[in-house]
DNA sequence: TCCCATATATCCGCATTAGATATATCCACA
DNA sequence: TGTGGATATATCTAATGCGGATATATGGGA
């Protein structure tokens, strides 16, 4: 049983970005970075922090790097089922927000 | 010319409040416990801080109260032009993160 | 009239984030 | 091979943002 309230927009970012695929520490920042356009930029204070918490919470679990020959200071991290339940859960409470932009002729009506 | 980068949470919401209608202070703080399922609940310390330096920057103003039987001691405030641009850059940059969220199949493909 | 709910407003402490700094080591290239 | 810049993780501190307590005033109903 885990806590569904909303959760902070950094562990939500880092959460995103691993369930497109496994990262490491920069890789997820880097992923940020891209699917946001810029707009979200997060520095390593707030990325390793929240990756800490993250691991320990039992959101994030580290996995071995995907591939032998890589890097052997990169910490690779992959979802857990609770992670991606909170994903799910945090995803669906911003879908909603952006369904009250829709509503409120914030934004046009498909995107 | 205004500032087109990210705004707060806080701040959206408001705005998103405002959108839908000309609302008082705690109007606005109802609206935003209802659009959200109570899962954002803005204190009076936000919420009044928010106004006063959104309205300083333009992005609402205050406005008579539609109803003349109205309680006075209420404020109204609405949307300017550069408060509804503003509301849409950020319902825009949202919309874009649950797109990715629905990409990495976080969330369904409709909804 | 008296009391409770409503309404605005401010203050303070905590949570969260951004940026600076530290340390190590990989890798490209001379 | 050895060296310098880039990459990577990690931590600390300062700034920012937010929630809750508190204050003050007043509307409205019993």
């Amino acid at each position: 049983m885990s806590a569904q309230g909303p959760i902070r927009p950094a562990v939500f970012h880092i959460l995103l970005a691993l369930a497109e695929e496994d990262r490491h520490g920069l890789g997820i920042a880097e992923a940020i970075r891209v699917a946001t356009d810029g707009s979200v930029i997060m520095g390593p204070g707030t990325l390793y922090r929240s990756l800490k918490e993250m691991a320990r919470d039992g959101l994030i679990r580290e996995v071995a790097s995907p591939d032998q020959a890589d890097d052997p200071r990169r910490r690779f991290y992959a979802l857990t089922e609770e992670g991606l339940t909170a994903a799910r859960a945090e995803a669906g409470r911003w879908a909603r927000v952006v369904d009250v932009a829709r509503n409120a002729r914030v934004l046009p009506e498909s995107t």
